[in-house]
DNA sequence: CTGTTAGCGCCTTCAC
DNA sequence: GTGAAGGCGCTAACAG
């Protein structure tokens, strides 16, 4: 539809310029006469000229364009991650195309093959439940092997080399069992959504580390592998009315307020009865009733991290340093009324 | 960085044909023989051939990208729409570059201007409040005149005529607020941190107008104007405090969830001393305690429409025909434990 | 100081 | 059937 699309051409026959005279004008270029440069400035803006970014982009071959993909915009933590990139990104003239695989193999190979060819200049990702059970992460390798940088976070994975971006899950799932320890409680289990995923599986691993040396056993009879929260309703009563417990560590943050829900629909108290703690510091934890104990990711933090990985990849030149570096985010743990002191 | 991007160039060199015979070949022109069509696409396969998507947008003047602009990812119901609009898009071949505005003027007129220059084909939009304070529209009348399509949602102005899909704004407060009054509610506040903008205003009107209707009056004192969330704590107790109310009517999720927080916070309950209905069904509605009497926008849905609106508007030739239609989605009330029966 | 030329990768007439 | 040539809009090396 561009109607009225200005180019360097019409400007140049409108100056009685060469096109590259009316380039090299509006780029500042100090070989042009400040006289022509003026005119043609003053022309552009008349006529409210606008480089045409793809023709720079094909001339460049670059973007200033990262492909993000990211499982599930509605969980909160992600949302918060994806607020960090963009704004990061933005503030670096960079653009964000963003791709939600819906924890879909599928879905998330497609997104990266149709960004991959020439669409962006790098990725940042986080890696959808399924491809982790597939444990087939080619596609992530294909879009290395082309040039093109990928930066992981939060969901990584080994086999592929390159910029991860993660928190410190195991320490902070061994923190917050701990935390209910201190407070007295004797039978903690552990509930999963994301058991599949390199962060659930970290964060059961600090879990049970936390449990072993306080109580010398860990029963997997206490791990609640969920997978799908539509379980919830059924797994967790029937749990918690079948066995003795006084605190739950949950993986995520809406399995925390599922949980505390669930606990208190069967007429317990929190936490009186049962702590609960959760991870990702989320608008769910803030404004739950009682307020929720949560492990805090800093998800904006980690997006701009990320994004700022990603850039510091994009803009040096020095292609033999090896990418392939962790940084780890350290979290907080925010103390609310979900648990005992 | 592109290492080993494989171009018609390069395969025409290894086939020894021409690249517009390459190029035909792979484009299954019927000019050219099986033979040879068989032969240069198992080389492209074999090399992994994929064409370069900015070169095609160069030659097309087309980018199969949309716009997004929202005013803020963390609120729920803004990331339920993205989520339709990425589903639609991405089933129609089409990605999205989403930026957040962050409720700014200068953000969203900054955003719009760099994408405006051949990187989208055409904009979804949700306009700012600070937009909406400015009344300054200009940037929106800019880019239509480009050429560029747009379509707003939710947030739309009379003052660009550009395809909208909004809700029923009025009638939903309308029903709200007289489900309360059936349920015996006799003093019903609305409270709204959105009330600079066009919903914030619809929503006022169809409370008033159920007020009215059934008391024939309508006090501005009982209609709260909240300009920050971080005010709910200190403006909603106080006048709780000095005033009798019974219900509560709030503009959108998170501010109701505040209100019923902060009933709750001062010893009395819900519903039973004050009901509360929100706007938007998110997450937060669903698992709060009580659970939220809400009003679902559909924000998924009102993603997709709008998404549609647009592939529609950039996949039509028929530029003569108007494109000023507004779709009105019907939000329906889901009745949960905050409201009184 | 200014203009010509070439090319980014692709597609599309138009010759042969 | 196949290939040469031109152009999308821009930049940059090289002439003048």
């Amino acid at each position: 539809m561009s109607n009225q699309m200005m180019t360097l051409k019409k400007l140049a026959e409108l100056s009685n310029f060469s096109i590259s005279t009316v380039s090299k004008a509006l780029a500042d270029n100090p070989e042009i006469s400040n006289k022509t440069k003026n005119k043609i400035k003053k022309l552009a803006k008349l006529y409210n000229y606008r480089p045409n970014i793809i023709a720079k982009n094909l001339k460049s071959r670059t973007t200033r364009t990262i492909g993000v993909i990211i499982p599930n915009i509605l969980a909160h933590f992600f949302a918060k991650v994806l607020a960090g990139i963009e704004k990061e990104a933005t503030q670096h003239g960079y653009n964000i195309i963003t791709c939600i695989s819906d924890e879909s193999y599928e879905k998330e190979v497609k997104s990266m093959e149709m960004l991959a060819n020439g669409s962006v200049d790098g990725f940042i990702i986080s890696i959808s439940k399924e491809t982790f059970i597939k444990e087939n992460y080619q596609h992530l390798q294909d879009v290395i092997d082309k040039g093109l940088p990928i930066v992981m976070f939060d969901r990584v994975t080994d086999e592929v080399s390159c910029d991860k971006v993660i928190i410190n899950d195991f320490e902070s799932s061994f923190g917050a069992t701990n935390r209910l320890i201190e407070a007295g409680c004797k039978n903690i289990i552990f509930v999963s959504p994301i058991h599949n995923t390199s962060v659930g599986l970290k964060r059961v691993e600090g879990y049970k580390k936390a449990i072993n040396d306080n109580f010398n056993k860990v029963s997997e009879r206490e791990i609640l592998i969920i997978e799908d929260y539509k379980q919830f309703a059924k797994i967790l009563p029937e749990f918690l009315k079948k066995n003795k417990v006084d605190g739950v560590i949950a993986a995520d943050e809406l399995s925390a307020i599922y949980t505390m829900n669930l606990i208190i629909g069967l007429g317990l108290k929190v936490p009186n009865d049962i702590s609960v703690i959760g991870f990702t510091d989320g608008i769910l934890a803030e404004n739950s009733n009682p307020p929720l104990t949560t492990v805090d990711q800093h998800g904006t933090n980690l997006g701009c991290m990320a994004t700022k990985k990603i850039l510091d990849r994009l803009n040096s030149e020095t292609e033999i340093k090896k990418y392939n570096t962790t940084t780890v985010i350290k979290t907080s743990l925010i103390v609310r009324g979900s648990s005992k002191e």
